[in-house]
RNA sequence: GCCCCCAUCGUCUAUCGGUUAGGACAGGAGAUUCUCAUUCUUCAAAGCGGGGUUCGAUUCCCCGUGGGGGCACCA
């Protein structure tokens, strides 16, 4: 058992998003890599911002991606621990232990009715011109920052600042550093905004007399159009948003772990277990990246491919239930794909398994396999309809199909029987599979025709053909 | 404005002084398939600029430039 002990501190102000995503990541990998604990704490000292829908959000998304917390919130199975609570908001007793602490060492006063902490050095008021205020300046020694990804940083931290608001709220840098001391925290693996927050924060730990963890600052994820790192705000950028569409979190957690870090070499699907066995700190990148949605759809599309036919289907179930309850556009439809027969709902998603790059296709892609009011691609319909003869290969095939003679039960045999008529006409298989698929999927594009035919069965299909035939009377 | 971090194909990245600078996504072309998707083959695509150090720099150092972050009684 590894004394590592990492945090993953969020605040409830708002949806959960990929770079706090990744941040959890990094800290739930390196936990598990180094046989340590994971803790999830809550920051939510700022009463204002904070709001009960987003901490659940929060407890969501991790348990989604598979990022159970070792100590923390007591939330289904995980959590608990001996260092609560986990959320600062009920943390007020050890706030105001560790202050008095620090003002017995005089190292704070009262301002304005805010606490502020006191910087050891020589002052002097100084005008700021960018902030249009005389502030004081401290010469204090640089802070040294021992960083586990960016080396050693220095930096001089040089004005006080406020740790007690005058609400009585303590503030984000000092209840970060008396959490982190009061839970045992060994390693702070952060996003690299922090970088130039940690030498207020080592400044703190040194007040306490505590040496400060190892940080470990890590690069940010940069959106994909335009200046800036990612915001709540940006296309992409939500793990809900993930996760009502239908994306594997295995998928997710695979793409967001290679942004900023590799294992080594020219491997990019990793499972689970790989990525915790080679995951480390040094192998983390120094500079920004910038997230792509191509390619993390890419991702998701490999792993799809990859899943067992049950396990495919069971997920397409889910995605399909998950639509229903929504409730939004699309509800009463997925609700019947749902009560359609088991057996028969596995064979659909069977075809549509290797064709679809993701679950969200698949209301769009089976629409003909549940009812018989689907969706028909006008712009597909004038392409096919606008060559050939489509209305005497649509009677050939109703003549065809239609007859007992024409055995239904297989593919190959109702491949034979098309391509049989194809050759007596003197035409291809192609000369009738544009037009069939049209009448009987509305579609130009779809799993293999043969195995849809015999998937919706000879009713079904003689009735669609004809009654395109019929419409192009 | 001040402080900090960073810098290889469009994007994510490999390379830890000597390579035809490799892979993946995206893009182009082709093959396969009943369409589409997959798959396979293939093409195009990069060391920001300038100084050093060195027999030799993408790699080490410095200066520019560019990008990012921070500078709250937000976290």
């Amino acid at each position: 058992m590894s004394q590592v002990r990492v945090r993953f501190a969020p605040s409830p102000t708002g949806f959960f998003h990929i770079g706090s995503a990744r941040t959890a990541l990094f800290n739930w990998l390196y936990a598990r890599h180094t046989g340590g604990v994971f803790v999830l704490r809550i920051e939510d000292t700022d009463a204002a911002r904070n709001s009960e829908r987003f901490l659940n959000v929060i407890h969501d998304s991790l348990r989604w991606l598979g990022l159970g917390w070792d100590e923390g919130p007591q939330v289904g199975g995980c959590g608990g621990g001996e260092h609560g609570p986990y959320r600062q908001s009920e943390r007020g007793a050890v706030y105001r232990e560790y202050l008095e602490r620090l003002k017995a060492a005089g190292r704070t006063y009262e301002k304005e009715g805010a606490t502020w902490f006191r910087l050891i050095g020589e002052r002097h008021e100084v005008y700021d011109e960018h902030r249009q205020k005389t502030v004081t300046k401290v010469k204090a020694a640089p802070v040294v920052i021992d960083d586990a990804i960016r080396g050693r940083v220095e930096r001089v931290e040089d004005e006080d600042f406020v740790i007690v608001r005058s609400d009585g709220n303590p503030v984000f840098h000092f209840v970060n550093v008396v959490d982190d001391i009061a839970m045992r925290i060994t390693h702070v693996i952060r996003g690299e905004d922090h970088l130039s927050n940690a030498s207020k924060h080592v400044a703190l730990f040194e007040a306490f007399g505590v040496k400060p963890p190892i940080f470990a600052h890590i690069p940010l994820i940069l959106k994909q159009n335009g200046p800036g790192k990612m915001s709540k705000r940006d296309q992409g950028a939500l793990i809900e948003e993930y996760q009502k569409r239908g994306y594997l979190p295995e998928a997710l957690v695979n793409f967001i772990c290679l942004l900023g870090w590799n294992p080594g070499g020219d491997r990019e699907k990793l499972s689970r277990e790989e990525i915790v066995r080679l995951f480390d700190l040094p192998g983390v990148n120094q500079s920004n990246a910038r997230f792509d949605e191509k390619k993390m759809a890419h991702m998701n599309m490999l792993y799809l491919l990859a899943l067992p036919a049950e396990e495919f289907c069971a997920r397409a179930r889910a995605f399909f239930e998950s639509l229903a309850t929504e409730g939004g556009a699309g509800a009463a439809e997925a609700a019947g794909v749902v009560g359609a027969d088991a057996a028969y709902f596995a064979a659909v998603m069977g075809l549509a398994q290797p064709k679809v790059k993701g679950l969200e296709e698949l209301p769009a892609y089976t629409a003909y396999f549940f009812r018989e009011e689907y969706p028909v691609d006008e712009k597909a319909k004038a392409k096919v309809l606008g060559k050939g003869e489509p209305k005497a290969r649509l009677a050939e095939l109703v003549e065809l199909l239609s007859s007992p003679a024409t055995d239904f039960t297989n593919d190959a045999a109702i491949e034979a029987a098309i391509k049989a008529l194809a050759e007596a006409r003197g035409l291809g298989f192609g000369d009738y599979q544009a037009v069939a698929r049209l009448a009987v999927t509305g579609l130009s594009a779809g799993p293999s025709l043969t195995r849809l035919f015999r998937l919706l069965g000879r009713e079904r299909v003689v009735t669609r053909l004809a009654r395109l035939a019929a419409g192009l009377g």
